[in-house]
This record gives structure tokens, C-alpha cells and sequence, in this order.
DNA sequence: GTAATTTCTAAACCTAACTTTAAGTCAAGA
DNA sequence: TCTTGACTTAAAGTTAGGTTTAGAAATTAC
């Protein structure tokens, strides 16, 4: 098999860890764009190894898939990514990461004072509005805190 | 209408601030535990305001409901919670932070090895085992990195 | 006493990020 | 050529943490 035949999706699977349907997954989402071959089956470049651990360490740093598409967007268009394209948008994940890490501290400062009132009630403990924009992970509408249920 | 007769269920809603959809399924969680009246409606203790206070909290920590749950279990049986229960359930919960920032900071300074060398290959680069054992937020089924497959 | 609120239960629906299943097609080795 | 093994699609299932809906019963307000 010549080289320009690129990779199948079972052996990007196996290089990257991802199983077959995440990687199926990915490209419905719009993270991965293969192409086909003659019978109809998706076909991987090199570079989607390292497009695809991007997105897994992105993952790790709690983007959204959305999101990750959009900071994959930032990629020079149609060429190859260079070393120095996933430098650049590393850098944009450092400042969020630095961000996420700003944010758990401040709560945990908040803690600290609770632990010492020992009170918990909703009205005076910092806790409730840490001025918290860490989008409070997992699914589903919830307001807490912050989020008020206004609309 | 006497103190004892306790609060309903839309009156705990609006002290917390939760939904009354949310607070029956706290309940269905195991985390709450009301008495019904003559008429078979849901009334709750005035200390049930600060058990609810700890769950979102502990929410925002990253703690999972079922998580909670046992964290609550280490509030004395009979008696109702005094501040320094709250205070003693607490800690467990400022230990956890403290290893939720120490997983985003080792995160983030292999990061930064990782914006020096621009790899992002899946074998070499540290991102991808930084001992983490942050249990990727997000629901469904995900064995990334760490969370093999295996059984 | 009646109307307006609340509350009740059970079941269905929602999102994110995938996996599983079914039934069929493609590719590669002996 | 034939038979595995890998691949295809579409649709349904899964988990967490809830919300929404519907129809009925309880409570409150006037």
C-alpha cells in the first residue's frame, strides 16, 4: 500500500487510543474531515494524529467539543499544521487552564472562611457567588448561584 | 400553621433558590430525607435549608450526587447537624480542592513543556498520563487516557 | 363554599459525548 | 474464490443531572 493511501480508521484508532466510533463521532461534529477512497471509506492523514490528541487534550482542559471546533478553525486553512500552529493555539489553552485554576482557588479561599464560621446559610456565605464563571460542568439546564433563572 | 408543621416543598425551594423538580430528585438521589403530612405532602426541617446549601456546594467542588450522598452519611443520625458537623464535612471537601488545583497545576506545567517542544505525539507527550485522576467531567461512557477500557 | 395555588406521581424529554446494534459492503489473505 | 476481518450507515441506548408534562389531589385564599 503506497503511502498516499493514508491511514484507516481502525489504525488511527489504534494510534490514537480513541475507539473507532469516537472517531466517527468526532467527524459528524466537526473535528476531523477525512476523505473517502474508491470503496467508500474514510481515509486519515498523518496530521490527524495530532488533530485528534488536540482534541483529547482539550478535552482534559474542559472544552467543549464546540469549542474545540472553533479553536481547530484557527488552523491555517488546508495546509498541514506545523509544530508552530499547535504552539499558538496551546497557548490559548494555557490561558484558560490558568483561568479554571484562578477560579478553584478563589473558592477554595471562600472555603477556608466558611470552615471557619461554620454557617452555610445561602445569604451571607461567599461560597454562593465566587463570582464564578466556570460555566458549572455537566448537562442539562441548572441554575445555580449565578445563573439566575430570569428569562 | 405551628413551627413543627415544617416547611413545604416550594418554600425550601425558594430559600435555596433550587427547583422544586430538583429537590424531588435529591430526593430520589438519596440525599434528603422529607416526612409526609396528613395529606401525603413533602415537609422538610429548617436544617434541611443548610443540607441543601452543602449540596450545591459540594457540587461546585466537582463532587458527583452520589458522592455527596456519602459525604452526608458522616452527619451524626438523629441529631440535628451543628455548625461544627458542617465544619468537619467541610475539610473533606477543602482536601479534594486542594487535589483538584494540584491536578491543574501539574496539567498546566506539562503544558508548558509541551508549548516548548510543539510535539503533541501521542507517545512522548506527558499530557497524556499526567496522573490524573480527575475523572473527566461529562456524563456517558469516556475512557480517555487513564480510564481504560479493559473489563 | 368555591376558586386559585401547591403539591403529588409517573413518565417522557433534554444535553453532551459517546457506544451499541443491525444489516449490509469492502478489502485482504490462502 | 472464498472467507474472514474491517468498514459502512442509521437509529437507538447510556449516563448525569435535571426539567417538563399531565392529570389528580391537597391546601390556601377569599
Amino acid at each position: 500500500m503506497a503511502v498516499s493511501e493514508g491511514l484507516a480508521i481502525g489504525a488511527l484508532a489504534r494510534r490514537t487510543g480513541l475507539a473507532v466510533s469516537a472517531i466517527r463521532y468526532y467527524e459528524a461534529q466537526g473535528l476531523i474531515s477525512p476523505w473517502r477512497n474508491a470503496g467508500g471509506q474514510r481515509r486519515y492523514q498523518r496530521a490527524d494524529i495530532r488533530r485528534l490528541s488536540f482534541v483529547m487534550i482539550a478535552q482534559k482542559f474542559g472544552l467543549t467539543l464546540p469549542e474545540i471546533r472553533e479553536v481547530l478553525l484557527e488552523l491555517p486553512g488546508n495546509r498541514t499544521p506545523t509544530p508552530q500552529d499547535w504552539k499558538n493555539i496551546s497557548e490559548g489553552l494555557r490561558t484558560r487552564l490558568d483561568q479554571r485554576i484562578d477560579t478553584l482557588m478563589r473558592l477554595r479561599d471562600n472555603l477556608d472562611g466558611c470552615i471557619g464560621c461554620g454557617c452555610l446559610s445561602l445569604p451571607k456565605c461567599k461560597l454562593y457567588n465566587p463570582d464564578d464563571r466556570a460555566k458549572s460542568h455537566g448537562s442539562g439546564p441548572r441554575y445555580l448561584m449565578g445563573d439566575a433563572p430570569e428569562t
